[in-house]
DNA sequence: ACAGAGACATCAGTACAAATGATTTTGATA
DNA sequence: TATCAAAATCATTTGTACTGATGTCTCTGT
């Protein structure tokens, strides 16, 4: 094939008429230059440029390559532009998916302000649960994906036990602001995973149940209670039957809903009660009471996971890193209106 | 600068989906891939592949890269594909030029086999005397030229002393058939000259002259004419003004006209007589008599100029070469009605 | 004419980039 | 756990491209 170095030297030939202007103007020796070109005619078997007493004129061969050349290298260049815009985040595409009560939460902040800082990259996002996001970050289709993920069974008992879990410290800021980076091997180690917050889990009662007065309140208190809850087969419900086992008692599953405003509605009409995530009840019902357990159960954990290759010098997307930044600010400073929400 | 080869295994891996696929389809080994990959991302800065178990994903900005190098290559193709049209005598130009009277009788005959050979090569032919020819093709302005020049003037007076010129055989070939590439120092060094045949200069008088009806004619027998001739700063007029003081008298000048129809016009009115080279003389007017000299005077020698550079090296534009051959071609064989014209 | 300047060609030597072959690491699979 | 496939890594070799010195032209000014 021919060699595109070789055009360039062809080309700037051309421009500067000989081959001693061309050798300074890229910073070659004239003997580089003569080589270049007599290998290219070598190549091509054809006269490129006449060489005249004063310097060189192009044949009309020369003349067709070199205007090919002007295409080629337009090309490059214009290859090399766009890198250089998705480097400065002055283009490019970032291409996220997020499970749904963060894409209605953490998400929307942190889009808006990469938005402003950054608004020629394009964005977008698509919702989904861990499981199909997960694939997709693995095949290549997702440049970053919030999931979320439960501690092992064996810490949902510990946390049960010893009546302080590992992240139960709900009004705290969990263990977010992005310090905690280690990356676990296993299923994800072809990602590279970044904690964001804990997203505690609460109690929610109809407004006139008996034990929304009550002034603590434990899992096992619950045990007659019937339940509402996502879909049998979401890690949230598995999380809740985890943790009613772990109490002590298999929860009554009287409703399933992956809504949880619709869980909140089920709640309040008195359908049974639920175990609802934080990041989930930014809007609470008036006629629905949340309160937090004593000891808290596990938090279900907020992840920022990006496609991250084995070998130690992979770089992240730009934008990626960006946004994951943003996302883990979003985290941080959340509001959370439940802080001081009676226990 | 973008190392294009390097773009090019890029494409292929993605086209492949894994290295060691790549290094089969490139005839690299897998360990020359991962290596050229790994200075693309270290050049770029962005992790353009993502390893996979089973081979390698493009992420997002490798997939812009992948993009911008289809055109790229796509664009290399076509320089490559040009070229070897241009060699293939497929397509491209030549530029031609030649004196007036060549451009009428070897010319139309060249091109016209030419054109039948090889329909696809642009062909331009322009006019001129070899005095505005020579320097368009040193500036590289044409690719082929059709140029005349007499020997010097020693030749001349030795030619007229000796009673038999050079190639003081009109009715043989010449010194045409190609064989005749003797490159000259001077002038012509950024040419390779190539001796076409030697175009006789014969002598045209009225119908009615007193010396029509002569037996043999010598240049000295014209002592007393009126001559007519080119434009007394044209070659061929300063020519003849040579062979007449090489006989020994000064032609007096009665008219000058460059188009040989016209001189033969005037010659047939009485004007004067003319020394014309036979090429000028396809067509010679009813009441014209053309006759041979005795000795004949040195001949115009028609030669073709090619661009040459210095180097041994230089290669022919593929079709100046097929034109040369072709005009060679018409040179040996062209046909010359004055063969036996009385003497 | 002749010497000098300017330009490309050539050649030997060197430096750097790229390819190889062998080996290690990694994630997936049975 | 052992095994497999694929990429990463490393030392080594190969080859290309650059440099610096020199040669050969041609044109120019004296």
């Amino acid at each position: 094939m021919l060699n595109v170095a070789r055009l360039r030297v062809l080309n700037e030939v051309a421009r500067c008429g000989s081959f001693s202007a061309a050798a300074e103007a890229l910073s070659y020796t004239q003997s580089a230059i003569s080589q270049q070109i007599a290998a290219l005619e070598a190549e091509t078997g054809m006269t490129l440029l006449q060489r005249l007493p004063r310097g060189v004129q192009l044949t009309g061969t020369g003349r067709t390559l070199v205007e090919h050349t002007e295409g080629i290298l337009a090309r490059v260049r214009a290859a090399e532009e766009e890198l250089s815009a998705i480097a400065g985040l002055r283009g490019g595409e970032l291409r996220m998916a997020s499970f749904p009560t963060a894409g209605a939460t953490l998400m929307p902040v942190a889009i808006a302000r990469f938005r402003a800082s950054y608004p020629e990259v394009r964005l977008t996002l698509a919702e989904g649960e861990p499981e199909q996001i997960a694939p997709r970050l693995h095949a290549g289709e997702l440049d970053l994906a919030l999931l979320f993920e439960f501690s092992g069974p064996q810490d949902a008992l510990r946390a049960a036990d010893e009546g302080q879990g590992p992240s139960g410290d709900p009004g705290g800021s969990g263990i977010a602001s992005g310090s905690t980076e280690d990356r676990e091997p296993g299923l994800g180690s072809l990602e590279k995973r970044v904690g964001l917050l804990d997203d505690p889990m609460y109690l929610a009662l109809p407004r006139e149940h008996r034990l929304a007065r009550r002034r603590a309140l434990r899992l096992e208190d619950l045990r007659e209670q019937a339940w509402v809850q996502t879909s049998a087969s979401s890690p949230c419900a598995r999380h809740v039957v985890r943790c009613c086992r772990a109490a002590g008692f298999e929860p009554q599953v009287a409703f399933e809903s992956d809504d949880y405003q619709t869980v909140q509605g089920l709640v309040a009409a008195g359908v049974g009660v639920a175990l609802i995530p934080e990041l989930a009840l930014s809007v609470v019902r008036e006629d629905v009471v949340v309160r937090a357990l004593s000891p808290h159960p596990p938090a279900r954990r907020v992840i920022a996971a990006l496609p991250a290759g084995a070998g130690p010098r992979t770089r992240l997307i730009p934008a990626a890193s960006a946004m994951l930044r943003l996302l883990e600010d979003a985290a941080a400073h959340r509001e959370r209106p439940l802080a001081q929400v009676s226990r």
